[in-house]
DNA sequence: CACCATAATGACCTTCTGGTCATTTTTAGT
DNA sequence: ACTAAAAATGACCAGAAGGTCATTATGGTG
């Protein structure tokens, strides 16, 4: 089903083996994630993602089998590989629910609208419906885990009464509701209007958790 | 720009002018509305378009210049006449804006859901970035008014104690942030686990507005 | 009924692009 | 240096799909 690289299969031959195959493997999926951010999938051509990594575009085609295997592969990649930053943390003892989500998300969200990774977000959900599996990678990789710690978390700070009970526990859904709103509001109207997610994500806690006091 | 229909210019002639041709139009777009939901844009060949229409490829492009005229004016029609529904009423005296607002909004959005209109929502947020005048024209008869009126609305509700203040009414897409979520997710995951955006929409309300009583 | 303006057709053209492969270039072992 | 294995090339192919237009069908009008 996939071909991932061919070369692990021990160096026994003459040939080149070197680092540069992997190196130009690299520069196609680098130069892969920024035209499909750019264009989208069918909007994508490979002679153009060749061009950008400086190949030749039969090249791309001895690294992924077709254009879909790249756009899954290049995305998976990215997703598993921005999954490390899940290093939450935990709260401090007699921190609020509120001021611990505020300490460890605010930074989180800040850092992913810095580093256009809503973009990438945005690319999945634009083109989610015409490559399931990939959606499905998406949710078990980045979503569903995120969704676990809220889900714990509400019911911590619905226990110590910081927070409507039974609202976000049975939905956590709902606390990263404001967070693809903005991803998608950016992606639409961004030019114009711009959405600042994290300030977004503070009022909406905010709202949610009630004044800190 | 744009060609719409060319025959309002006075019946003068002998040959066929019979709503007829209205028909084949309105036959084309319904068609086209259907195929762009399924396939979306750049999934969508012509021929199908003018097939579900009963109608020949070349019929197709006598009503529309292209594909993207095509696209747009459909949406652009759908929109301008689902925007019609804007008739939310006023809080009967008395009423809380919370109560108000579960009052009328929960039924519009079950009837958005059931008629399968988030589907739309949706298309104009996969194709959004490649037609961003048709963004454009979403966002200012569908969403804008909306969030003028939750403007309107969250201020009463600051004013009466009701809610969280400076928060909604400075921010409104945060009361629209479950409805904008239920869209994509149900578009990417609702086959296997579709979100109720009304239900979740009661949740927010009391989540946001805290528990009546 | 004959006429003709208009609607509709579908074969055809053209372009575009995903994908292939014979050939050439690169590099490591001898 | 020589050689062979592997990497890279880019001209080429095939099919798909957007768009055209000479031709045919339709149905009011005189």
């Amino acid at each position: 089903m996939q071909k991932t690289v061919l070369a692990k299969p021990a160096r026994r031959g003459r040939g080149p083996s070197s680092a540069k195959t992997a190196a130009t493997r690299e520069a196609l999926t680098a130069a892969g994630l920024a035209a499909f951010l750019e264009n989208g999938f069918s909007g994508t051509r490979m002679s153009d993602v060749a061009e950008r990594a400086g190949v030749a575009k039969g090249t791309a085609y001895l690294h992924f089998e077709d254009k879909a295997a790249l756009f899954t592969e290049v995305l998976r990649v990215f997703v598993r590989d921005a999954a490390g930053s899940r290093a939450i943390g935990r709260p401090h003892p007699g921190e609020t629910t509120h001021a611990f989500l505020r300490r460890t998300l605010l930074p989180v969200v800040r850092d992913v609208q810095a580093n256009d990774r809503f973009r990438v977000l945005y690319l999945v959900i634009a083109e989610g419906p015409r490559f399931p599996e990939l959606a499905e990678i998406y949710r078990a990789v980045a979503i569903d885990p995120v969704l676990r710690l809220v889900r714990i978390y509400a019911k911590r700070a619905e226990r110590r009464g910081e927070l409507c009970p039974d609202t976000i526990s049975r939905l956590p859904v709902l606390l990263i509701a404001p967070v693809i709103l903005g991803a998608v509001w950016n992606n639409l109207f961004g030019r114009d209007d711009p959405l600042d997610v994290a300030a977004m994500l503070e009022s909406y806690l905010l709202l949610v958790f009630g004044a800190p006091d």
